[in-house]
This record gives C-alpha cells, sequence and structure tokens, in this order.
DNA sequence: AGCTGTCCCTGCCAGC
DNA sequence: TGCTGGCAGGGACAGC
C-alpha cells in the first residue's frame, strides 16, 4: 500500500533523523529481504562504516546516498527544498559509499527507533547506528526488498525497477502532451495504464483510484478513448491528490507507518477507494468495484464517464 | 510489442 | 469452533 505519498512521507522523517550518522554493523534476520548483493553478507560489510548522505525518491524506491567516513560532508537546508520531489537522483554522480535501495512494497516499514525496542515478529533488517539507534525494517508479507550499490555502479544496473521508470508526477516531463503522446495507441483501461511505473512514477491503487475520481473519468475508459481536455484533468487531479496525502503524511490504510510508527491521515479523504456500496460523495449513487488486469478498481458509475 | 494472468507472502474476515 | 477461500497488491516474469 506504500505509494508515492508515503514513502515520500517516510523519506522526510529519514532525513530528518539518519543523516551523518555512521551505519556501525547490521544483522540480516530474513536472507530474502536482501536482493543484491546476493549475500546478507557482503551486503552488511558494503554499508559498514558508510554514513548516510541524503535519502532520495524515486517512484516508490527510497535510495539512500552514502558517504565513507569524512567524505560524506554536510548537507544543508537548501539542497533539501530542491529535493522536495526528486526526479533525478542521478545528479549524484557516484557517491563515495554507493547507495543503499529499498523498496517497501506491500507491507514495508523503516522505523528509527532505540535499538533495544522489542523487535517486532516481522522485523526483517537492523541497521545500527551511534546512541543505541537502529533503521530497523519490518515487513509483514516479505515482498520488500533491500539493495546495496557498490560505489561506481549506476543504481539502476543493480536496482533493475528503475530501468523503465517513468516520469515523477510533480516533475515538467509529466506534461500534457507527454500524456497524450504515450495514451493515444494503447488499448488497455486507464486505470490499468496508471498502475504502470513505466507510464507515471509512483502511482498504486489507491491514487489511481482517487484520480480518476476526482477527474470523473471511468476506470474502464481505454487509454486510446480518452480526450486531451481528459487527459488534462486526470494528469491535474493525480498531482492534487498526491500533494493533498503527502501533506497529511500519508494514508492510513493498512500497515502503513512513517518513521516513528505511526499512521498518515489519509483514509478520511479517501472518496472512492475502498469504499465499495458507500453513497458517492457527489451524487449519493453507490459507489462500485470490479477487476481490472487483476486489480480492484473503486468507482462512481454516475460521476465517472 | 502490448497486454493479461500468475506468483510471491501473511493476516484478516466472511461464510459455512 | 475451526476450516476454507477470497482479498489485499507491487513488481517480475511467463505466455498469448
Amino acid at each position: 500500500v506504500p505509494e508515492l505519498p508515503e514513502v515520500e512521507t517516510v523519506r522526510r522523517g529519514l532525513n530528518q533523523f539518519t543523516l551523518q550518522q555512521e551505519i556501525l554493523r547490521g544483522d540480516v534476520l530474513l536472507d530474502r529481504t536482501i536482493a543484491s548483493p546476493t549475500s546478507a553478507i557482503e551486503f552488511l560489510t558494503g554499508l559498514k562504516g558508510s554514513k548516510i548522505i541524503q535519502w532520495h525518491r524515486r517512484g516508490k524506491y527510497l535510495l539512500a546516498a552514502l558517504g565513507k567516513g569524512a567524505a560524506g560532508q554536510a548537507n544543508n537546508g537548501a539542497s533539501e527544498q530542491n529535493n522536495l520531489h526528486p526526479s533525478s537522483f542521478i545528479l549524484h554522480p557516484s557517491p563515495p559509499g554507493g547507495w543503499l535501495g529499498v523498496h517497501l512494497r506491500m507491507t514495508g516499514q523503516l522505523l528509527w527507533l532505540d535499538c533495544n525496542t522489542p523487535l517486532q515478529k516481522h522485523a526483517r533488517v537492523r541497521l545500527f547506528f551511534p546512541g543505541n539507534l537502529e533503521l530497523r525494517y519490518v515487513d509483514q508479507r516479505t515482498f520488500g526488498r533491500m539493495w546495496w550499490v557498490p560505489p561506481g555502479q549506476a543504481p539502476e544496473s543493480v536496482v533493475t525497477g528503475l530501468q523503465k521508470m517513468g516520469p515523477e508526477p510533480f516533475s515538467d516531463e509529466f506534461s500534457v502532451e507527454y500524456l497524450v503522446e504515450k495514451l493515444r495507441d494503447r488499448r488497455r483501461p486507464i486505470k490499468t495504464a496508471l498502475l504502470d511505473q513505466e507510464l507515471v512514477a509512483g502511482v498504486g491503487n489507491i491514487y489511481a483510484d482517487e484520480s480518476l475520481f476526482l477527474s470523473r473519468i471511468n476506470p474502464e475508459t481505454l487509454c486510446s478513448q480518452l480526450s486531451r481536455e481528459q487527459i488534462d484533468r486526470l494528469r491535474l487531479a493525480l498531482i492534487q491528490v498526491l500533494n493533498s496525502s503527502i501533506a497529511v503524511g500519508g494514508t492510513t490504510f493498512s500497515t502503513f507507518l512513517n518513521v516513528h510508527g505511526v499512521n498518515g491521515n489519509y483514509r478520511g479523504e479517501a472518496l472512492v477507494y475502498a469504499r465499495a456500496g458507500e453513497a458517492c460523495q457527489v451524487c449519493a449513487t453507490p459507489i462500485q468495484r470490479l477487476k481490472l488486469a487483476g486489480r480492484s478498481a473503486h468507482f462512481c458509475p454516475q460521476c465517472q464517464v
């Protein structure tokens, strides 16, 4: 369930608390959480002694640029400003300690806590910092993954999911022209297209459904049938709904927690997601649910044409 | 090449 | 009460 706003919320928390601190050692409790390198030992060896320079986000991926010893020098508020909705972490050519990549998938949580906090049942990876502080990765369904990218290697060469990642929704690249071009000849439903990370980065089921409702587009509408006006409405609705959710710290749904283990507040604002059978807040028609490419879609059959 | 289905995994909950 | 099956879904991959 963590989508762009949730991952962004976690990123901001991590940038607030984990920077310029050395990773003293770590512990991998579930081997398959580590996607690369192949062994947990190599992963931990690669991270040991590095400092976190800055956390970036690309789609739903988190990427920490790592510094070695004195090399990872201070970052001030200015660079964080430029970094609010980063679309290009590649700007960091090659951090001295490489990169730490994290994908939360369905149930992953990155928690910043005292290392004496009792181990959660689903704790998977622990990274230890000075002062008894710990970055702990907890993941009930074990879909989440972590990567260590050695210095000198491009993140996308190791974190392969980054290779075909589409534009960030807040970037200039995500323009009406771009979308019109990308959707013109496609035959699949727009709801399905929104979940495709190659079209746009970071959108999942919640914000796909919400943005379609806000732009009054039926989720089954084929991409090629959308007018330019509808496409622009959808683009603006998506940006708006993502921004609103970031503003309240992400969703309340499911197992999403920020770095302090606290829920977001977006739940109450969702208009259609997980509200099948409830009255549409615009026209009171019952919200319907259907399956598209294996995913549930929630929509108002009256408002969304 | 575009698109869909399947799988991974655990916990929850409705239905019997 | 205890079981079963469906559901939640991001992304990798197979297959049409």
